[in-house]
DNA sequence: TCAGTAAGAGTCACAATGACTAGAACAGAG
DNA sequence: CTCTGTTCTAGTCATTGTGACTCTTACTGA
């Protein structure tokens, strides 16, 4: 009787990857189902929505819940309500999808019933949660390129270089270390800072800081 | 108890506009609540998801009972799901915002309880319903640029400087019609006809078509 | 026949971008 | 200490897309 709402997020981070010559793999936190329908088959964390919370909040709540993470960035993606997406009942999705610094994401416990997947070599999941990642993926990869959202995946500060392998990883493209360059320092939203990251192997380079008075992106009244 | 689901849509079409200098005016139909909270206001069209139909049906569906037009275009919006955008309870509404033909909109009957509203003079509306309407003006008027879709305005053939108006009058801009006319040529998607419209005042136009095998937006995954 | 207006083709300068070159600055091997 | 390999960083060059602009063509109505 009634519909049913729920909110679940797609999570990103980027976690090392097990090939050293690979700078890092996107990967999604996923978490194994108890319950029928699809027990034992990997799902989006979230849950049903709370009467007392707004929709953002009971997707960050329930992040937190289930994987301990706080995300640098969350929006909403889709409301998923399609009559036939779910085997018991009819149930409306309303999901978003967050960004996780890689040092957070690394701390973060694995557990039987919680786990990293890389992005792109995902098991076949519950319900029509396959789909919901694909087009995660695919506003992922497109705000990725007009947006400041790759500074979220990194820290405070940050060298070219890693916010370039964030867009290569993300994107699966390689990008000329000079124009990438050329192309981020034309924004006024980023700084150099006059340090420099010392201890490593080559000529030391400088780290950046995004300007906090710029958001991440531009999502119009919604702010 | 429980959350209420609703489902409404902003509906946009170009309106002739009294003064005839202008080429238009973009607007959007509103209907007149009847009931409590906010008797008498307007409001967008909508109503409780039904929970044998999807949701794009729904809104689709409520949008013909309340002003028997036919979109174009159909798109998702967000879901506005704050705690306090309703005086009565907890109410989560699944937003579509929809394109109609001009010559659509001019036929659409308007009566004591459905009226057409210049898309920026709006009156105060009913709930959040004016910022939704705006945030919905913001994704128009993107989307307007980087994809197809000022075509839904317009009927199956129509003439450059129509598409092109259509653009002024939504982004409120002046566009150079050469310039206009060098972009969407490159595009492979419009075809020019070999009919031209001919009882004119001045040099007879070409007609142009969409090639139906493009789609209007690129919505990735979700077509 | 002329004036006014829009259609449609073309030119020019400028900005953004991809491909590429080259010097500077480091660590570690010899 | 010197050499080598790597990366940081600053440049150049050619191509492309775009805004501003000019000019000719084709029509109607005065």
């Amino acid at each position: 009787m009634g519909i049913d709402l729920a909110v679940s997020t797609v999570i990103f981070a980027i976690r090392p990857a097990s090939d050293p010559a690979e700078r890092g793999i996107l990967s999604i936190p996923l978490v194994r189902r108890t319950r029928e329908p699809f027990a034992g088959r990997w799902s989006l964390p979230g849950g049903a929505a709370d009467e007392a919370e707004g929709l953002a909040d009971t997707a960050a709540r329930k992040l937190y819940e289930t994987t301990q993470l706080a995300p640098a960035y969350l929006e909403q993606l889709y409301a998923f309500g399609d009559t036939d997406r779910s085997w018991s009942g009819r149930v409306v999705s309303v999901v978003y999808w967050a960004l996780v610094r890689a040092e957070l994401a690394e701390q973060a416990a694995e557990g039987e019933n919680v786990r990293w997947f890389p992005a792109d070599e995902l098991p076949e999941l519950a319900f029509d949660h396959n789909r919901i990642v694909e087009y995660a993926l695919w506003r992922l990869r497109n705000k990725l390129e007009y947006s400041r959202i790759a500074q979220a995946f990194l820290g405070e500060t940050f060298t070219l270089t890693q916010l370039r392998h964030v867009h290569e990883i993300v994107r699966q493209v390689s990008l000329d270390p000079a124009n990438f360059r050329r192309q981020i320092e034309s924004s006024p939203a980023v700084v150099a800072t006059d340090e420099v990251v010392s201890g490593g192997r080559h000529r030391p380079p400088r780290l950046y800081r995004y300007d906090t008075t710029v958001q991440l992106a531009d999502n119009g009244p919604l702010g």
